[in-house]
RNA sequence: GGGGGCGUAGUUCAGUUGGUUAGAACGCCGGCCUGUCACGCCGGAGGUCGCGGGUUCGAGUCCCGUCGCUCCCGCCA
């Protein structure tokens, strides 16, 4: 038995004079006593029925019982409406349905919160997902994501990758994020990580000659929750081998390219601008620059180490950014402190500190009338943050930002280390199994800081999307890293033994990337945080309130697991 | 772990300097209504002002504590 034959948002004046059932939610009822008017709403949209006692009185009698959110069905005959009862809000607004069998499928209690209610508490929208999930909202939002997701998974059948499923339950790792712990019955006191990440697995997977392998992997991390961030996300992942890095980059720009054509949505031009980190870091101060809009960062460093300004002469790094406009005294004491707040000990305006100048220093910052320049002066990594930032800002606040373009761009050319600021030793920017620039190989334990990495970055208007890397394929230089992140032998064994014997037996090159798909359709959707492209997303607090997750377990559980808890259940 | 914001009817919100019985809209319930489309009209129910304590003649309003939600920092190889 068929349930409807016609979709309620697909009847158009053509329709006229055909009979349809349809079947959905009474989005609003318009009883006017003799005649009720039903606007019947399916995913498609929504299509006015008109049930008249005196063509059905049993379908009005029945009528006269629907609220909203209740599932009817109804059948009848398509009419075109008179010119003056025509809706032009409404995309059916041509036609109406008259009526002539009514049935309740099914009926609703009233809603904890309307559904067209705009700013509904999001945890009541969370703790009653089934009815938000029925608004436009979601509706476009999780269908906009089954289609970037489709169009994703053509673009990687079409070049010839194979979606390879790996583990959840994994080996876990004390570094990096906090793991989930998982315990199990037949090895009690022992636990499995749920994975982080495919990583080791996929070069597992190019060491036994897959070539190109891709998931949609789902990943844990026990980390606090974000507008960008939740215990369980999604990541295109994807590795290949035999491959150098432009071939990554052409794959991955394909797959945005495709998703956004798929979406509807105008895609960016290719192949996306390139910008080293040290560019980045030097013009912008940020290793995920926003490039919708200018306001880059100047060097002055080699104009002032001659300053007779102390401030400047004293500083290791001095550099500025020019704004478009000026500031009162008050505006300017409010960015000082926001500079402040970024580490920076002060933020010089270019007027006020002239009298100190040099005449060969004032030329060099040339600002024009109706312009600012704006200073910071300290240690490069300070500047580079401090002034990074207030860029973000001031183009905020100015609106300098084209908020109708996306602009991506790659980050490349990262150091491959950096200084540990819990150990003070080194420690890799990435992860450590990012291979160095060809050539600085055995430079890795005599000079660490100085080995670029062959690692990519994927921005999209400031926001981290993703990343990847060239990997180490040979297991000395692999080792070579390990012994700089200050892992003994023994320790590689342990913890990697197992990769380091794929390593020997041959593991061709290869490289990867792996991009957080949930941010990327949240962008994508434009929507502020990742909950709203989310079915069943946790709350901040690490809670579901749909379902009421985690829950305190039974002791017979536990015991069987070998847990006991030191502190009684909680409620 | 730290910082900011919020918490009043089912929902979204208003609530003045601390002062009568805490309001509005939507929703809900009852009644009327044959061309509405956010239908209209009449009537009604609905409140532990998150919770606890304090100040005060008097607290939704001020103070302290606490809980919850949220954003940010830390964290997220």
């Amino acid at each position: 038995m068929a349930w409807r034959d016609a979709m309620c948002g697909d009847l158009r004046a053509g329709d006229a004079g055909r009979r349809v059932m349809v079947a959905g939610w009474a989005d609003t009822r318009r009883d006017h006593g003799g005649l009720v008017f039903v606007d019947l709403r399916d995913h498609t949209g929504k299509v006015q029925l008109v049930i008249n006692p005196e063509r059905s009185p049993a379908a009005a009698e029945t009528a006269h019982e629907i609220r909203n959110e209740f599932v009817l069905q109804a059948t009848g005959e398509v009419v075109a409406r008179a010119p003056e009862l025509a809706n032009p809000n409404l995309p059916t607004g041509q036609i109406e349905l008259q009526v002539d069998e009514l049935r309740i499928l099914s009926r609703s209690t009233p809603l904890p919160f309307q559904l067209e209610e705009e700013n509904v508490d999001e945890t009541l929208r969370i703790r009653y997902r089934w009815l938000d999930l029925r608004t436009d909202r979601m509706q476009r939002n999780l269908r906009l994501n089954h289609v970037a997701i489709a169009a994703i998974r053509r673009v990687m059948d079409e070049r010839g990758f194979v979606d390879v499923w790996t583990p959840s339950l994994t080996r876990g790792t004390p570094e990096g994020a906090r793991d989930f712990l998982v315990p199990v019955r037949l090895q009690p006191g022992k636990f499995f990580a749920l994975a982080q990440s495919p990583q080791l697995f996929k070069q597992l997977c190019m060491v036994g000659g897959i070539d190109r392998y891709y998931q949609i992997a789902t990943c844990w991390r026990d980390e606090d929750l974000r507008a960008d961030r939740q215990f369980e996300f999604r990541q295109l992942d994807l590795e290949m081998a035999f491959v150098e890095r432009a071939d990554v980059l052409d794959v991955m720009e394909a797959c945005v390219v495709g998703a956004f054509e798929a979406a509807g949505v105008d895609p960016p031009q290719r192949p996306f601008p390139h910008l080293s980190y040290a560019d980045a870091m030097l013009r912008y101060g940020s290793d995920k620059p926003d490039l919708r809009f200018g306001l880059e960062i100047q060097d002055a460093t080699d104009v002032t180490r001659d300053s007779e300004f102390g401030v400047f002469k004293n500083a290791p790094c001095v550099r500025y950014v020019v704004v478009p406009r000026t500031f009162s005294r008050s505006e300017h004491g409010r960015l000082e402190e926001m500079a402040k707040e970024w580490g920076a000990k002060g933020l010089a305006n270019l007027t006020q500190i002239s009298k100190f100048l040099s005449e060969r220093e004032l030329q060099a910052f040339g600002v024009e009338e109706g312009s600012t320049a704006l200073f910071v002066a300290d240690e490069e990594p300070v500047v580079a943050r401090a002034l990074g930032l207030l860029r973000l800002h001031l183009a905020r606040e100015l609106d300098l930002i084209d908020a109708g373009r996306d602009v991506f761009h790659w980050i490349l050319d990262f150091p491959l280390f950096e200084q540990s600021e819990e150990f003070g030793g080194w420690t890799f920017m990435h992860h450590p199994f990012t291979a160095p620039v060809p050539g600085e190989e055995e430079r890795i334990e005599s000079d660490p800081e100085h080995v670029r990495g062959q690692h990519y970055d994927l921005i999209w208007n400031g926001w981290e999307l993703g990343s990847g890397s060239i990997r180490i394929h040979e297991a000395e230089v692999q080792q070579a890293v390990f012994r700089v992140m200050g892992m003994d032998e023994e320790e590689q064994r342990s913890k990697f033994g197992y990769f380091l014997e794929a390593l020997q037996m041959g593991a061709p090159p290869h490289g990867g990337f792996a991009m957080g798909i949930d941010r990327f359709i949240a962008l994508l959707a434009r929507e502020p945080d990742i909950r709203q492209v989310t079915a069943f997303p946790k709350i901040a607090s690490g809670f579901d309130p749909l379902t009421g997750a985690p829950t305190p377990y039974p002791d017979g559980a536990l015991r069987e697991l070998g847990i006991r808890l030191l502190d009684p259940q909680p409620e």
